[in-house]
DNA sequence: CCTCTGTATATTGTATACAATTACCGTCCG
DNA sequence: CGGACGGTAATTGTATACAATATACAGAGG
């Protein structure tokens, strides 16, 4: 049986639809990701104003934030498209989330306190209750798994950190990948999200690191052997 | 006697100020750094069109530019400030550049090719000519030091790397530490290229790793000793 | 004297009209 | 028949007017 991707979605804050520049980004990506947009199309600010239902103005502020995430890609002239992702550049992606994350985990390491550990077991343990029913609750795994590393990046306080990880992130690769995991995989991620908080707890950074930098690349083998049939290594 | 910082600026294009966005951007950004703008200080987007010469439509697109690079930062209502970058900011962005700066080598080391071989001699030749005179030519030496870099990263090849490492080489730091530099670290700046281009040659990534690793730290904690009078260590 | 609240003011957010570019396509000339 | 040229349509870039929102301040009530 098969399911979907540990890493996802950190970015994407669901709430505050309140202005337009927000919604037209919300409705723009939700396109290219899980609607009828497919890489190498063009797409016009204007079609892009039909898209998110607003006007050009915030719709190019959307635009350039998702040309920051690479979801969206400028020609020479101007002109702009969905992102082709290419394997290296996929693979590239992994490896920096990879450096990222586990920076991040180490710093977080460094200042955990007791509040932080209890609300990444709570979130950890929804997590798990999500993956351990007769058919797997994937929709709120990965809420789960999102809070779950979201609350590590707000442990390893670090702003540049949290503005660099979230477009790394991004979903090309999910699109490409859903439904892929076994439930073996989901329960693995738990696993390993336990461990990392007993590293957090002993505050052994190079634990906290290391683990991480497993649960990443492993998620970016699996990804290999679902969408390729080969492992990179 | 004292000089400037080896990394600075692989980011900014000084070209093409077509654009009215451009040259917002630019001269926004030379405001900030060499300008009167101080941290903290509070600037309206009125100021800024002041400032830039043009309208708020192409500001608000430098603006965005420059709170990604966090040389503006955002208030929670929404009010543009320049950035104040703590020290463990400017700590995790030195850490942060080593770590990218250091896969870009790896990568660069693995495509590396003859002509790629010969500009990088090239320049690093023009920089250490630059260095050698009487009186060293920062300016000279700073433009070397970037187009060094740059092509590091063209040869990396990771378009995702092209687009996260311009954000950490920005200018706070060397703000804080123009004309910091003995006419020694500038010299040891060109050494270290040297040793990064025999690591290309042989095309061992870990040597080229390792190198440019070495030569952000160093960077890092001569800034210390310059800014704070003690050493990280 | 403090706090709360309402209103004026300042600032940011959005829509739209217009300018500048770029691509598209038919035509002319070799 | 092929390629360069030029005109037109499409698209992006900029300015500005207006709307929404947040701040600041004054005055009333406790």
């Amino acid at each position: 049986m098969i399911y979907s991707l540990p890493g996802s979605d950190y970015s994407a804050n669901s709430l505050s639809m309140s202005r337009a520049s927000d919604t037209a980004y919300e409705k723009i990506r939700r396109f290219i990701l899980y609607g009828g947009g497919h890489p190498g199309m063009q797409l016009t600010e204007e079609r892009l104003c039909d898209i998110s239902g607003v006007s050009r103005t915030p719709v190019r502020d959307a635009v350039q934030r998702l040309e920051n995430e690479m979801l969206l890609v400028r020609s020479a002239s101007k002109r702009l498209s969905v992102a082709d992702w290419s394997d290296d550049e996929i693979d590239e992606m992994f490896a920096l989330r990879a450096m990222l994350e586990c920076h991040a985990a180490e710093r977080a390491a460094q200042r955990m306190d007791a509040d932080g550990l209890r609300r990444l077991r709570d979130v950890n343990g929804g997590l798990t209750r999500a993956v351990q029913r007769a058919t797997p609750d994937i929709a709120t795994f990965l809420q789960a798994n999102r809070q779950f590393h979201d609350l590590i990046l707000e442990y390893a306080q670090s702003p540049r950190l949290s503005k660099l990880l979230p477009a790394l992130v991004e979903q090309p690769v999910v699109r490409r990948t859903a439904q892929q995991y076994s439930k073996d995989d989901l329960m693995q991620s738990g696993k390993d999200h336990d461990e990392l908080i007993a590293a957090f707890a002993a505050r052994d950074q190079d634990w906290a690191g290391a683990v991480m930098t497993s649960h990443i690349r492993r998620a970016f083998h699996s990804f290999h052997l679902a969408t390729r049939g080969s492992d990179p290594a």
